[in-house]
RNA sequence: GGGGGAUUAGCUCAGCUGGCUAGAGCGCUUGCAUGGCAUGCAAGAGGUCGCCGGUUCGACUCCGGCAUUCUCCA
């Protein structure tokens, strides 16, 4: 009996423990806080700062499975998952890791070990590479890596690789080093016979395939190219889980391990169709149960599907697989959703956030699901219009495009719908469409980053913004910025007072002064990786100089009281609403905070009041806030600080508390010292943001005073227009009854006033040649009221002609009917003979044959017109 | 962040190049018909055409701005 997937994992885990290294929990697959990545796409990730040396590792052997998703940027399998059984979108690395502790003899070692040892893979089916060298850049062959191995393998299966396979760089400049991989041979046995598997190896043969890749980080890449040794090395090792299980387990396809079968067998149950029947089915099959895994965990960690950024590339892949169900397994309405269940228990053991979340993770799936069904059914009412408009033609490139870009119907689908009735589509024009829409986009993001230049060599780029708002600081690095041909300038300062903007709470602003008085504005502080940086409108002229670094005070008052304010919210919707309340997003700045949570149904009134009372009473119970800092995170656990999903924490932690019994959470940004400093708490409003989330945004302090003074000083004026009634409601309502009533009066009246109109135009009816004509000038309320008359004569006379010159709010008009019998008979038209009047009081105008109005400027020249009109007439 | 679309009756939507007294289906009200019905027939109520401004004799229609929403791209 094979080992399972949790058997595998597990032995990995407790392989590396057994060698000292500690176990890491995987980061939030969602990566917060770094403009330059959206997911977490390698286990080194979470450990990059600790490479820099921005930070110090807290351990120096670690052992983790990170989840990572692949789905955008220099990684993009998106379009080949689920053609083939190797790429995943969602996948998890297995790694081991050394800061500055072991290298390349104990790495080699114990992957050795591991795979032969522990995992039984037979020896005459793995391959290794290492690095041959290269001249151009001066690095040399990996001696040692090959000498190590060596030692264990046959030396005819230790390979040579170039730098493209085997020379790993974190990016342009920073650590890098050679790479050592094991590749293992799965072919049976005639088919290694036959064909050598050294010669298969990095060749993208579906079945000798990379398993384990071993970086030593040995050299240090400056900006000028060259290459220094580091003073630390580190081993960074991952291993692609899902095609280490097929290894183990041997099967030929990833999708047919414990990891896959079983969200592919839920799918086959739900649809009814059965996995191996036919290829385009399978695809489907896989694709569906690729894209649960990524959308399921990124909602988890608190991704939500939306239209920009990190959520619009959740909701494409969500939509990707709905899309997949409904054109190959017929399925008709939401099902995505009814598979998280089986994933929630499968991931229990290792990443337990899923199945905290279970329902919630499946209603927002569902609610997606259900708007995509839509927009599928309209899109396919549209292209069914095109279709039977342009039968067995071309669907053009424009066509396809918008559909696609304007309307969101997948262009493989009007393909398939065009050729089931008979038409094809111009994919070629599709493609240029979407190409310049590309283009388009990537105009207008034109970003330039200047590199960093260093003023302070040694500095500590140290936060001292939890104790103070100002201090005395030096400026150890500055860049550039352009952006849409604006020059931004970036600098960190030594120590630092500036909260920079994260979990929520927007940046610190304020001002840099200098020893010689001159002062640059601060106009916003971000976060880069732990860097705290102050972005400015201009650089100061003297850089080496110390400045006094000086926050906003009453600004940053502003926003600590809002932050405080959504903790003490934060508890009580969860008193109010029930344990399922969880933090979904938040937004603090100085004038309000905004509070999104997980929470299934509107909030009553009641509710809201509710929350708005207890926030209230926490507020004058005036509570000392209890700050924790470098609180270790299983501790800060212990105490029962609340912690977000998704929100990747460190070793250390720092735990706000505004009374022990009521609110502590784990949180970086900044609070009052005291839960009176809010002063008051005001709710504004409650709404809904995306299935089973709500938002509530609110006002504290001054802003809150304000509000409500705006709010009373309305109704103030109100009252005042309703000259001061005792009952402003009902009052109100009487204004609102009187006034439909005299609207309704009003109408009467128009109605009635043109009925007697009519009555004494019926009296000046003349027949000129067996036609009843009336020709008059006269004053109207409207000049909709001659379009009125004209229709009421009709009524009354016998296909009547009617001319009317009339004055309505002083300004001059014509109108004209002709009933449709004299526009058939006597080639009267209306339109021709109103254009020819108008000339009279200098106007145009127009309309149909039968009836058309005109106006002018000139109303003396009314009995002119009606004169005309008579000529024309032979009245 | 950039592009495109949508916003008309309680709901789903028509309304082409400015002028068809703003329409359809469903729903609603009333009356009639049938033993009953997701029944049939008839009459009727219900609309600031998202908001603000512009062009025009005239704007649901054209132009600009705003709001909301959908969608694609980055």
């Amino acid at each position: 009996m094979a080992l399972s997937s949790h058997e595998i994992k597990q032995k990995f885990l407790s392989f590396f423990e057994s060698k000292q290294h500690t176990f890491v929990q995987s980061s939030p697959i969602v990566v917060k806080g770094d403009p330059t990545l959206m997911f977490t796409n390698a286990g080194m990730n979470q450990f990059k700062d600790y490479f820099l040396g921005n930070s110090e590792a807290p351990y120096k052997r670690v052992v983790n499975s990170q989840k990572c998703l692949r789905v955008s940027g220099k990684h993009n399998d998106l379009e080949e998952v689920g053609h083939d059984h190797y790429h995943h979108t969602m996948f998890e690395m297995l790694g081991n890791w050394s800061f500055g502790d072991f290298f390349k003899q104990d790495a080699i070692a114990w992957a050795w070990e591991l795979m032969t040892g522990v995992y039984g893979l037979p020896k005459d089916q793995l391959y290794v590479t290492v690095f041959e060298g290269d001249a151009a850049a001066n690095i040399l062959f990996d001696q040692e890596a090959h000498d190590r191995w060596a030692e264990f393998i046959d030396p005819k299966r230790i390979l040579k690789g170039n730098k493209k396979d085997n020379f790993w760089e974190m990016g342009d400049t920073g650590p890098c080093g050679p790479c050592s991989e094991i590749h293992f041979d799965m072919r049976s046995a005639e088919q290694r016979e036959a064909v050598d598997g050294a010669t298969l190896v990095n060749q993208d043969h579906p079945e000798v395939i990379e398993i384990w890749n071993l970086v030593f980080m040995e050299f240090n890449r400056k900006a000028d190219g060259s290459l220094d040794r580091l003073p630390a090395q580190h081993v960074d090792t991952g291993m692609g889980f899902e095609r280490l299980v097929r290894g183990i387990q041997g099967k030929s396809s990833n999708y047919d391990t414990d990891v896959f079968q079983f969200i592919i067998q839920n799918t086959a149950k739900l649809c009814g169709k059965n996995y191996g029947d036919n290829e385009a089915q399978d695809i489907a099959f896989r694709v569906i149960a690729d894209h649960l895994r990524a959308v399921s965990l990124c909602i988890a960690d608190g991704q939500l599907p939306s239209n920009t950024g990190a959520g619009y590339v959740i909701r494409r892949v969500l939509r990707r697989a709905v899309r997949y169900g409904y054109s190959y397994l017929g399925f008709q309405e939401s099902f995505f959703n009814q598979l998280v269940p089986g994933l929630a228990d499968y991931f229990a053991g290792s990443f337990p956030e899923l199945k905290a979340q279970e329902s919630f993770v499946q209603r927002v799936i569902q609610e997606e699901e259900n708007s995509f069904f839509r927009t599928l059914s309209s899109g396919m009412g549209r292209l069914g219009t095109f279709i039977d408009q342009h039968p067995k033609g071309v669907v053009d490139g424009a066509t396809a495009f918008e559909l696609y870009d304007t309307f969101g119907f997948p262009i493989d689908l009007t393909d398939l719908i065009a050729r089931e009735r008979g038409c094809s589509v111009d994919m070629d024009g599709f493609q240029v469409a979407l190409q310049a829409q590309k283009d388009r986009s990537k105009a207008d993001a034109v970003k330039q980053t200047g590199d960093w230049i260093t003023i302070m060599a040694d500095s500590d780029e140290s936060f001292c913004g939890y104790d103070a708002t100002q201090c005395v600081s030096e400026i150890s690095r500055h860049r550039t910025i352009v952006a849409k041909g604006k020059n931004l300038y970036q600098l960190v300062l030594d120590v630092c007072p500036f909260y920079a903007e994260s979990g929520g709470q927007v940046g610190d602003s304020g001002h840099l002064i200098g020893e010689d008085g001159e002062i640059v504005r601060v106009l916003d502080t971000q976060k880069e990786n732990k860097l705290h940086v102050l972005v400015c409108e201009n650089l100061p002229k003297n850089m080496n100089q110390v400045f006094t670094a000086q926050v906003d005070a009453s600004r940053r008052n502003s926003i600590s009281s809002n932050h405080s304010a959504t903790h003490l919210m934060h508890s009580a919707l969860q008193e109010a609403l029930g344990s399922h309340v969880a933090q979904k997003g938040s937004l603090v700045n100085d004038s309000a905070l905004r509070f999104d949570f997980s929470h299934f149904g509107k909030m009553t009134d009641e509710e809201i009041a509710q929350v708005e009372v207890r926030v209230n009473e926490k507020i004058r119970e005036g509570i000392a806030l209890k700050e924790h800092r470098n609180v270790p995170i299983a501790e800060a656990q212990k105490m029962g600080a609340t912690a977000l999903f998704g929100e990747k924490y460190g070793e250390y932690v720092r735990v706000i508390e505004f009374d022990a019994n009521y609110s502590m959470e784990l949180c970086g940004g900044t609070h009052v010292a005291n839960t009176s400093q809010i002063g008051f708490f005001k709710i504004l409003g409650e709404s809904s943001v995306a299935a089973g989330v709500r938002r509530i945004e609110a006002v504290t302090q001054q802003s809150a005073l304000d509000y409500i003074n705006g709010q009373l000083e309305e109704l103030s004026q109100v009252k005042i227009a309703l000259g001061n009634p005792k009952d402003v409601v009902s009052a109100m309502n009487k204004v609102l009854e009187e006034n439909a009533s005299m609207r309704k009066q009003l109408e009467q009246m128009e109605v009635e006033q043109v009925s007697a109109l009519k009555s004494s135009l019926l009296q000046k009816v003349q027949t000129v040649a067996g036609v009843p004509m009336v020709l008059e000038q006269m004053n109207l309320p409207s000049a909709d009221a001659a379009k009125q008359l004209c229709f009421q004569l009709k009524q009354e006379l016998v296909n009547p002609v009617v001319v009317l010159a009339f004055l309505a709010d002083e300004k001059p008009g014509l109108a004209i009917y002709i009933d449709e019998q004299w526009v058939a008979e006597k080639g009267w038209n209306a339109t021709q003979m109103i254009r020819e009047c108008a000339k009279e009081i200098q106007g145009g105008g127009g309309g149909q044959p039968f009836f058309a109005t005109a106006g002018g400027k000139n109303a003396d020249g009314l009995s002119a017109a009606l004169a005309s009109a008579k000529g024309i007439l032979g009245a």
